[in-house]
DNA sequence: ATCCAATAACTCGTATACGAACTATTTTCG
DNA sequence: CGAAAATAGTTCGTATACGAGTTATTGGAT
C-alpha cells in the first residue's frame, strides 16, 4: 500500500500534460496550416515573417531568439522563404560573419496578408474563450516555460 | 479612426496566441527530449508506448486515434520503436488488412521507467502552478482543439 | 602582432509529422 | 455472386526542428 502509487492521486482520466500540450499545438498548427495554404506558406515561415519589421536588418540569430529557434533551424527556414522571393540576405558591413534580413516588397505584401489573417483567428479564439480563461491560460504557458528552464 | 484597426484591443505586447501555444511545447518537447535521451527515447515514441496497454493487441489505427496522428506517422513510429526491439507487430487474425501492436518484455520495462519519470515530471509542473490554474488550463487547451474544429 | 576563444551562419544526419498515392483486404450493394 | 467503395497500412516527398560538427570572422589575452 505504501508502495508510492497512490502518493499523488493519479491523473485517471486526465491525459498526462505532455500529451495535452502536445495534442493543442498539433491541431492548432494543422488549423493554422491548412488556412496558410493558400497563400503557400505554414506557421513556422508565416511567424518568421510576422517577426521581421517592414524595415528589416535584423540578423538571423536575433530572430531565432525572438522565436526561440536553434541557428540551423533558421538556416532552413531562411532558405525557403529566399527561394519563395519573400526574404533576402544581406551581408552585414560591421560583421562579416553576420547577416542582415529585409523583407522583399512581396514579402511586405505577404506579411500584411499574414498579419491580418492571424490577428483574426487569434480574435475568434478569444472570442470562444473568457477574459480570465485566457489570462490564466498565458500565465500558465508562461510559467510552464520558465519552470522547465530552472529544472 | 474607424478603419478597423483598433476593433479588437491590439495584442500590443502579447505574443500571439500561436506562437505562445508552439514555444510552450518547443520548451516542453526539449525538457522531456533531454530526460528521455537517456533510455535513448523520445517524447513521441514515450507517448506511444504509454499508451499502448501492457496486454497490448490494439492496432495502428486505434493507438494513432488516442495519440491524434496520422496513419502514416504511426508507421515511421512504430518501425522505430520496432527496431529497437520494445515493440512487435503481428497480423491480426480476424481482419488480415490490420496489425495488432505487442510490447516486448524489454518494451514492458521500458514502458515502466517511462511511466514513472513522466508521472514525476508532470507533478513537478503541477507543483508550481495552482490547482485552479491547471483546472483552466485543461480546459482552454480542450476548448482550442475542440473549437478549431468547428470552423 | 599573434594566437586562441567566442561567435554567426551553414552543413549533415536523424526524428517527427503531414498529405497524397498505392497495395491488400474487407464490406457493401446491385 | 461480383464490381465498387471503404478501410488498414505502407511508401514517398516535403517541411520542420534539433544537435554536432564545420568555416569564416571577430575579439581578447598575452
Amino acid at each position: 500500500m505504501a508502495n508510492g502509487e497512490h502518493i499523488h492521486q493519479e491523473n485517471s482520466n486526465r491525459p498526462l500534460f505532455c500529451l495535452l500540450i502536445k495534442n493543442t499545438w498539433q491541431k492548432l498548427s494543422r488549423y493554422y496550416n491548412q488556412r496558410l495554404a493558400g497563400f503557400d506558406l505554414t506557421v513556422p515561415k508565416a511567424l518568421l515573417l510576422l517577426e521581421i519589421s517592414p524595415g528589416g536588418g535584423e540578423s538571423p540569430k536575433s530572430l531565432g531568439t525572438k522565436l526561440d529557434l536553434e541557428s540551423s533551424s533558421m538556416t532552413g527556414l531562411l532558405n525557403r522563404l529566399e527561394k519563395k522571393g519573400l526574404i533576402e540576405r544581406r551581408r552585414d558591413p560591421r560583421d562579416r560573419r553576420g547577416l542582415l534580413i529585409f523583407l522583399t516588397p512581396n514579402g511586405i505584401i505577404a506579411r500584411e496578408t499574414i498579419k491580418s489573417l492571424v490577428n483574426e483567428m487569434d480574435h475568434k479564439l478569444q472570442g470562444a474563450l473568457s477574459p480570465d480563461e485566457i489570462k490564466v491560460f498565458r500565465k500558465v504557458s508562461t510559467v510552464i516555460g520558465k519552470q522547465l528552464l530552472s529544472s
